[in-house]
This record gives structure tokens, C-alpha cells and sequence, in this order.
RNA sequence: GCGCUGUUAGCUCAGUUGGUUCAGAGCAUUACCUUGACAGGGUAGGGGUCACUGGUUCGAAUCCAGUACAGCGCACCA
């Protein structure tokens, strides 16, 4: 069959997927192989592959596939996350759009319309992670909100209950407005901004015109002041003791307070005390005895409790109590200052809101202890290393957690209420309705006195107990024993303290072990102008465009090229071109080896290009060995790009390519086969498709013959004395190509090579493939220079090559004085070493010697040069 | 404000304990080549005072201190 000139991942990938998953060469189950495990990070269930996903699970695969080749029993645990915000939020809109309220609904039929969502577009991300060459277990596919992880996270929220390490708080939390929810410190985003100082005029309770002037970024949080703020040692205000001000507009009367907390420095040196919209002033205000006045509901529109623009939004209500201050001529000014405001992540467009709220939270202190202890010893290792710091950082300076969040789509709180606010934490209702009438020695109370708490978990509260959850751990030791800990976690570093922090507790919690031995941390996928991709900027590419525009090959390479661990990868679609150029040239060696015919013999010329590829090789397994144990994906994916394009096919397959249209010995052409396939093995974790498609191209194979289950090659041999030649020869044919380019003549017009050595053993292995490679008509050995002809350098060894062109002799003078200045320049930086005294004596002998042979070589070199410029004399 | 990390070729990055040609790779770029596996190609080049200053050392891209710039994290922000 005739082969295309081009390759064509559409005719490839799609057969080879199948086939795979045919023979089930994804599936794992325990058995007496070494484990090598990876969960999935759990992408959004709704969510569609973007170029974060491409770069995070080509990763996976990568070391997925290397694992299975080594005859691991390699389990990719694939599934989603249920994201209970983003979630719901979609469901919120697309229900909208339906005309349907979400308060208009009860919650079982908005879960009925969010599963229905879910069913119909969730897992479409899990599809186009096979275009990719995924190769996860899809037989394990798990969703963190299935019946068996929801009863997880509910036994995990009863269990740390009773330990005391979860309870229910009234503090000041994180609001956002929009999704109607609590957030954690964690989902608060601060972005710096412009914003407006106003400095506000209060009248001082009983005087005609005496005022206090506080500054304040949030105007419309005046409604809900019950103090002023000032510094006990501000003189400005000392008269101030004991007096009372108006609040401006609603005329409500209020302390004024003496507090080391104001900075005397900022605004007015007065500040404004709204107990429940700042986290700072419910401290005051715990500490003063001030009244709490929440003013604003829980969209963020004003509450009756502000009095004024009741409903109205708190930004429009901003404006317009701004103007009705200054027309009551309160306004003093209106300053720009720089501050930070925080943002909600789910929600970037809206501004989160400090809200004194009933919560429920984790103690995180008793679980941070061993997280922070085995990742700082190294019992899970940080790739790269640095980011341990930042883990130290956080989990010293660790906050409690509110878990609550005041949603539908989630994990429903397992704590139950009675009519007079007390209530019980158990696994079911019946659970608790036992619990309330022990408590209450009632033993009439029935289901229907007990109400469920409304709230769901945060959703990470589900995610942290991923790795234990997806083996079923919880109810069933036997996956877990076997496969856990996981071999290697990989994921953004934007997710640290969200996820991986909290896996780590949760594991160390619940199975008394880590839950992964490595954390591979991936950058930001990024624009090439280190812009991030975002849909507004439209620089982010289409993920599936891309796969089939390039192939998942090349796009593989094109993301794995550029991405050193734990780095933003600056994204070129460049970068996929190059992934897919390599792809052809593949493709292309794989088109001239089946084009050879061959003919029946053992001996052959190739002997010496055979044996130094497979130095070469076995050098290059080693290499990438040793990068992947240290998780150094970029430059194994680089030893093996530069051992396929320019040690296989520039040099190798040039040294045995017979003449045009010549069979090849049988022996080198079973040779050549072999160790190419050795080639696409080490190329397979990063190039699945093409090199499967190779590798049943090159033989005849067995259905269950695949180089996806293909075992992992062994470094052999290397033979340095080998390589070493080869590279000296190689110079010779380089050099010889580089006076061709000078002098204008052909690459193959026949040349004369000359050659006085010192050792002809160095050239005798590969004389016939200088002769080949360099297109020379003759190459021998002399004793002494050889006249008119162009000279040059091979370490010591002299080179004289007869091109047939008359040699200029002052350019040839010329380029041998700079050459001869260069060299005596290098030997007097030698020489001045050398002839330093503390230097011979504290150096180590072999750095000594190494300055030594410098110098004569050093000289030798100079000799020669001398010799050919008194020749042109 | 506190802390972490970084600064090496036009771009993205390697450079392991200071010492063998250590100043590298890929991409980009330049010249030449093109019926011969591959123009999605071949061959050969050019390109860097290793941010700056000082110190340690026989010897510094590498170690130390300081400076500048950049990125990130945390805290404060009336």
C-alpha cells in the first residue's frame, strides 16, 4: 500500500482509540502488579475542554503511558466535579431564560431541572478528553455528586461533628450577592482600584454647627452605623468624649468611641462603625458593646432595617445617598484613592460583601498539623519545590472554614432543626429524629418536628475526599488498599490551598496516610503575549479546532514543548505546528523504510551506523529515564524529539540509505525496524496515535500486539569510545558541507578529503560514511600538507579538502591569522592560569590536566596553522 | 507593609555539588539547496558583558550581600 506523502491523524486517531478501548487496555483492576495510580482533577461537569484541560491531562496521559509501559497497572481514574456554584448558576440562567424564577420553584423541582441539565450536557468535557488521547478507565467514571461520594461527604460532615472539629457559627463571612451565597477566604479575588474616598460630615449630637468628618469608601454602609471611630491619643477629637453624633440622612443617634485600632493617619482620622458589613468594626463593635444593624439583603439590595432606598441596589443606593448628602451639604470632598476590593471567583463581575451570617465551619488547626508536616519532610513531594513555601505560608496561617453555602445544587447539610433552633448532626433524619428525643426525653416527636438545615457544602468539602472517594474508601478497603496513595497529582497551582491542601488533610484524616506521593503543579495556559485566555479577549484557541486542525499529536507536543512544571505556558499555535512538522517527520522515515526492498544478506557496510545508534540510544533511555523521575516532561519530550529527527533520521538514516532506487541488506533493514520502534516506544507516552499507527505500519502484528502495552525499552550498552568517533566524524562531514557553502559549490560534486591525524583509529570506523555523507570522491590518510586545497581543523587532526577551485591565498591567509589569534589568545588565558602558583596547587589534578592538554592542544593547533600559512608564503 | 520566586540569544527555557569547549537547546532569523522519505524539508551560519554593583575564591552564570526590575502569595485599606 501506497503510503501518504503527508500524515494524517484524522485516518488515525480515531481507529486506534477505538481499538484500544476494544481491548481494554485502559481498564485496571487490582491484581499483583505494581499500582501507579492518578484521579482525575474532577473537571466542571458542565464544563467544555479548554486549553488548561489539554495541557493538565496530555500530562496524565504522558505519565499514565509510561507507567502501563513499564508494566505497571497503571489506573487513570477519570470524572466530574459537581461545582455546585458555577452549577447552579448555569441551571439559574438557563431556567431564566425558560421563564422560570428560581424562588418561583421548590428545591426537589430545581434539582429535577439541574440533574436534567447535567444528563444532557454533563460529561460532554469527558468525550473530548478521548479526542485527546486520554486514556483514563472510563469504567471508573465517577461524579462527585452520585448517591455513593455525596454519602461520603455526609458520614465525613457527621464524623468531624462529633470530633468537635465542625460546628456552627454566627461571624463575619464573605458574601456574594449575585449567587446569594457564603464564600471562603479563598474564593474572595482582590483587584486593585480606583475608587472614591468620601469624607462625610456628622453632626455632633446638641450643637448648632459642630460636626465630625469620617472618610468612608462605602457610603451606603452609613445606614447601618452605630459608632464613631476615633484614636484616644488624636487631639483633634479628645472633646469629643462621651458625645453623641446623627447619623447623616436618618438622623439616628450614635456614640462616638475611642479606639488605638483607628489610624490617625488615614482620612479624617474618624472612622465610621457598621458592626455587620465590616469584619474590623464587629470587632469594635464586640468590643465597645455597639448595636449590629445588617442593612442589606441578601441579594445586596438595601433592607428595611436601612431605612432609606429600601430594595434598591447598594451600588445605586451608593449614588444616590451620595447626593443627598451633598445637597444636605454634608459631603466636605470626595477623594481617588487606590484600595483593594474583593471579587467573587465564580462570580469575577461582582463584589463581595462582608456579612455577619450563622455558618457552619471546620476547625482546620487539628487537620493542618500533619499536612503541613509530611509535604514539608517530603513525604509528598512539591514538583517544582518552591511551591512548598507557599503551602507553609497558608497552612501556618490557616482560617477556619465555612463550608456552608446557601445553595440548592450540593451535598444538603446533615444537621436537622427543631422548631426552637436546636438541632442534631447525623446521617439521616431518622438518625437525628433519635438523637432529638433523647435530648429532649420526647419521645413523641416525629419526623415532621424536624426541619433540614437548607444550606449545601461547599464544593470542596466533596472534592477533598476525591482520592479516597472514587475507590469507594469510605465503605470498602479493598480498591483503596490497593491503589492508594495515588502515584502523582496534577493540577494548577491556583488550586492549592482550595484542593490540594484539603486532600492532603483529608487524607491524613480519614486513611491515617497521603493521599498522592508527588504534586505536579502546571502553570496558567496563557496567551504568546502572556496575556490570560479569556473569552473577551478572544485569544484563547478552540480546543477541538486545534485537535483537528494539528492532531492530538501534535497538539500534545505543541503544549508539553513549552511547559516547564509549575510555569505559565505561553501558547503559540505555532507551538502545535511544530508537534505536527515532527509528526510528518515521522511519518516520513516510517516512508522510507517500507519503501526500501531488501535482499538476503548478514553482511553489511551499516555495521559501525548501527552500533552507534544503539549507543545513542541506550544513552538517550537513560536520559529520559532520569527526566522523568524528576518530572522533567519538557526535556524527555526534547531527548526524544532530537533523537528522532537528528540522530535517527538526519544522521542515521542517511548513513544506510542505499543509493536511489537500491535494495538494502536484509540485516540492517531488521536492524533499522528494530531500533525505530525503540524510538516510538519512547515516543509513545507523548505521541500515542502516530506511533501506534508506526508501529503496526513497520510488522505484521497481533491485534493485542500494541505499543501501548509494549514494554518500556532497557538502557543497554553504551559504548562512549563509539560515540566519540561518531561525533569527530561527524565534524569532519560538517566541515566539509561548511566549505562547500562558502566556496558555492555543490552539495554533491565529488571533493578530495586529506587528512594528517594522529590517530587513524579515530576515523578508520567511519571513514566510509565520511566518504558517503560528505560526498567525497577520495578520503585518505598523509603524512604531510597537502597543496592548494583548503584546510581545517578537527581538534588537532588536519584536514585538507581539494576543491578544485583555485584557493585565493590572501583570504586563505587571512582566515588563518584570525583563527591563529583567536587560538593564542585562548592559550595565553591558559598559560596565565596555568603559570598562577595557588592555582596549580589548590586545584583539583584533573582540572589541572584538563589546562594542560588545553594548552597543547592549544599549541598544536597553532603549529598546524603556522605550517599551512608558510605554504601560502 | 511582610514574604516567596525570578532576571542567561529576538522568544520560551536548560545549565545538577563553583572547574573538561560552559556560555547551551528548541523556536524564530540569514544564506544556499530543491525531480532522490519529508518545503510541514535539507545543509551551513549569525546571534548573549549570564539584570546591575560589590564581596568570597587560584577560579563565579553558579556562593554571599546590596540595588533595580518583574511575577506571585499574604495582610491592611475608613
Amino acid at each position: 500500500m501506497e503510503l501518504a506523502k503527508t500524515y494524517d491523524p484524522k485516518l488515525v486517531e480515531g481507529r486506534w482509540y477505538q481499538h484500544w478501548m476494544e481491548q481494554g487496555f485502559f481498564r485496571s483492576v487490582p491484581d499483583e502488579r505494581e499500582p501507579f495510580t492518578i484521579v482525575i482533577p474532577p473537571p466542571n461537569v458542565t464544563g467544555v475542554l479548554h486549553m488548561g484541560h489539554m495541557l493538565n491531562n496530555t500530562i496524565q496521559d504522558v505519565l499514565i503511558r509510561k507507567a502501563r509501559m513499564e508494566g505497571k497497572n497503571a489506573c487513570w481514574v477519570p470524572g466530574t466535579d459537581h461545582a455546585s456554584i458555577a452549577t447552579e448558576s448555569k441551571v439559574v440562567g438557563m431556567l431564566r431564560e425558560k421563564g422560570i424564577k428560581k424562588s418561583d420553584i421548590s428545591r426537589d423541582e430545581f434539582l429535577k431541572h439541574a440533574f436534567e441539565w447535567k444528563d444532557k450536557y454533563g460529561g460532554i468535557i469527558l468525550e473530548q478528553l478521548r479526542r485527546l488521547g486520554a486514556s483514563c478507565d472510563w469504567e471508573r467514571t465517577r461524579f462527585t455528586m452520585e448517591d455513593k461520594l455525596s454519602k461520603a461527604v455526609i458520614k465525613v460532615f457527621v464524623d468531624l461533628y462529633r470530633k468537635g472539629y465542625l460546628y456552627r457559627d454566627l461571624k463575619m463571612i464573605n458574601w456574594d450577592p449575585k449567587a446569594r451565597t457564603t464564600l471562603s477566604n479563598e474564593e474572595v479575588v482582590y483587584k486593585e482600584k480606583r475608587s472614591k474616598l468620601y469624607h462625610v460630615r456628622y453632626q455632633v449630637e446638641g450643637s448648632q454647627d459642630e460636626w465630625l468628618t469620617i472618610a468612608t469608601t462605602r457610603p451606603e454602609t452609613i445606614l447601618g452605623d452605630t459608632a464613631v471611630c476615633v484614636n484616644p491619643k488624636d487631639p483633634r477629637y479628645t472633646h469629643l468624649q462621651g458625645k453623641k453624633v446623627l447619623v447623616p440622612l436618618i438622623g439616628r443617634s450614635i456614640p462616638v468611641i475611642f479606639d488605638e485600632y483607628v489610624d490617625m493617619e488615614f482620612g479624617t482620622g474618624a472612622l465610621k462603625v457598621t458592626p455587620a458589613h465590616d469584619i474590623n468594626d464587629y470587632e469594635l463593635g464586640k468590643k465597645h458593646n455597639l448595636e449590629t444593624i445588617d442593612m442589606m439583603n441578601d441579594d445586596g439590595t438595601i433592607s428595611p432595617a436601612g431605612q432609606l432606598y429600601v430594595g434598591e441596589d447598594r451600588f445605586t443606593a451608593r449614588k444616590r445617598i451620595i447626593e443627598e448628602i451633598e445637597t444636605a451639604g454634608q459631603l466636605v470632598k470626595v477623594e481617588e484613592i487606590d484600595n483593594k476590593v474583593g471579587y467573587s471567583e465564580r462570580n469575577p463581575d461582582t463584589v463581595v460583601e462582608p456579612r455577619l451570617s450563622l455558618q457552619w465551619f471546620v476547625d482546620m488547626q487539628p487537620l493542618a498539623g500533619p499536612a503541613l508536616e509530611n509535604v514539608l519532610n517530603d513525604e509528598i513531594q512539591f514538583h517544582p519545590a518552591q511551591f512548598k513555601n507557599l503551602y507553609k505560608h497558608w497552612l501556618e496561617n490557616i482560617r477556619n472554614w465555612p463550608i456552608s453555602r446557601q445553595l440548592w445544587w450540593g451535598q444538603q447539610i446533615p444537621a436537622w432543626y427543631l422548631e426552637d433552633g436546636s438541632f442534631f448532626v447525623a446521617e439521616t433524619a431518622e438518625e437525628a429524629l433519635e438523637l432529638a428525643r433523647k435530648a429532649t426525653k420526647d419521645d413523641s416527636l416525629s419526623l415532621s418536628a424536624l426541619r433540614q438545615d437548607e444550606d449545601v457544602v461547599d464544593t470542596w468539602f466533596s472534592s477533598w475526599l476525591w482520592p479516597i472517594s472514587v475507590f469507594d474508601g469510605f465503605e470498602n478497603k479493598e480498591e483503596l488498599n490497593y491503589y492508594y496513595p495515588t502515584n502523582v497529582l496534577v493540577t494548577g497551582w491556583d488550586i492549592i490551598f482550595f484542593w490540594v491542601a484539603r486532600m492532603i488533610m483529608a487524607g491524613y484524616e480519614y486513611t491515617g496516610e497521603k493521599p498522592f506521593k508527588h504534586v505536579y503543579f502546571t502553570g496558567m495556559v496563557r496567551d504568546k503575549e502572556g496575556r490570560k485566555m479569556s473569552k473577551s479577549l478572544g485569544n484563547s484557541p478552540d480546543a477541538m479546532e486545534l485537535l483537528d486542525t494539528y492532531g492530538a499529536d501534535g497538539v500534545r507536543v505543541g503544549m508539553l514543548i513549552a511547559a516547564p512544571k509549575g510555569n505559565d505556558l505561553l501558547f503559540d499555535v505555532k507551538l502545535c505546528e511544530q508537534g505536527r512538522n515532527f509528526s510528518n517527520k515521522v511519518w516520513n522515515a516510517l516512508r522510507l523504510i517500507k519503501g526500501w526492498e531488501s535482499y538476503e544478506d548478514k553482511n553489511t557496510d551499516n555495521e559501525a551506523a548501527i552500533a552507534w545508534l544503539e549507543s545513542r540510544l541506550n544513552q538517550v533511555i537513560q536520559d529520559i529515564d532520569a527526566h522523568f523521575a524528576a518530572f522533567r516532561l519538557s526535556d524527555a519530550l526534547m531527548a526524544v524529539y532530537s533523537f528522532i529527527w537528528d540522530d535517527f533520521c538526519s544522521w542515521y538514516l542517511e548513513m544506510i540509505k542505499p543509493e536511489y532506487q537500491q535494495p538494502i541488506d536484509s540485516h540492517t533493514l531488521a536492524r533499522t525496524i528494530e531500533l525505530f520502534e525503540k524510538g516510538l516506544q519512547l515516543m509513545h507516552p507523548f505521541m500515542p496515535f502516530i506511533t501506534e499507527e508506526i508501529w503496526n505500519q513497520l510488522r505484521e502484528r497481533d491485534s493485542k500486539d500494541c505499543i501501548i502495552v509494549s514494554r518500556w525499552p532497557q538502557a543497554g550498552q553504551v559504548d562512549a569510545a563509539l560515540l566519540q568517533q561518531a561525533e569527530a566524524a561527524k565534524e569532519v562531514i560538517s566541515k566539509v558541507r561548511e566549505v562547500r557553502n562558502q566556496k558555492g559549490l555543490k552539495q554533491k560534486e565529488p571533493l578530495q578529503l586529506y587528512a594528517v591525524v594522529k590517530d587513524k583509529n579515530r576515523y578508520a570506523t567511519f571513514s566510509a560514511m565520511i566518504q558517503k555523507l560528505a560526498f567525497l570522491g577520495e578520503f585518505s590518510f598523509v603524512d604531510a600538507e597537502v597543496d592548494g586545497t583548503q584546510t581545517f581543523l578537527v581538534g588537532t587532526d588536519q584536514f585538507f579538502l581539494k576543491t578544485g577551485d583555485t584557493i585565493d591565498p590572501e583570504q586563505e591567509k587571512a582566515r588563518l591569522l584570525q583563527e591563529r589569534d583567536y587560538l593564542l589568545g585562548f592559550i595565553r588565558s591558559v598559560q596565565g592560569k596555568l603559570s598562577n602558583e595557588k592555582f596549580v596547587s589548590s586545584a583539583p589534578a584533573a582540572v589541572v590536566d584538563s589546562e594542560r592538554k588545553k594548552l597543547s592542544d592549544g599549541e598544536a593547533k597553532v603549529k598546524a596553522i603556522e605550517e599551512s600559512l608558510a605554504k601560502l608564503n
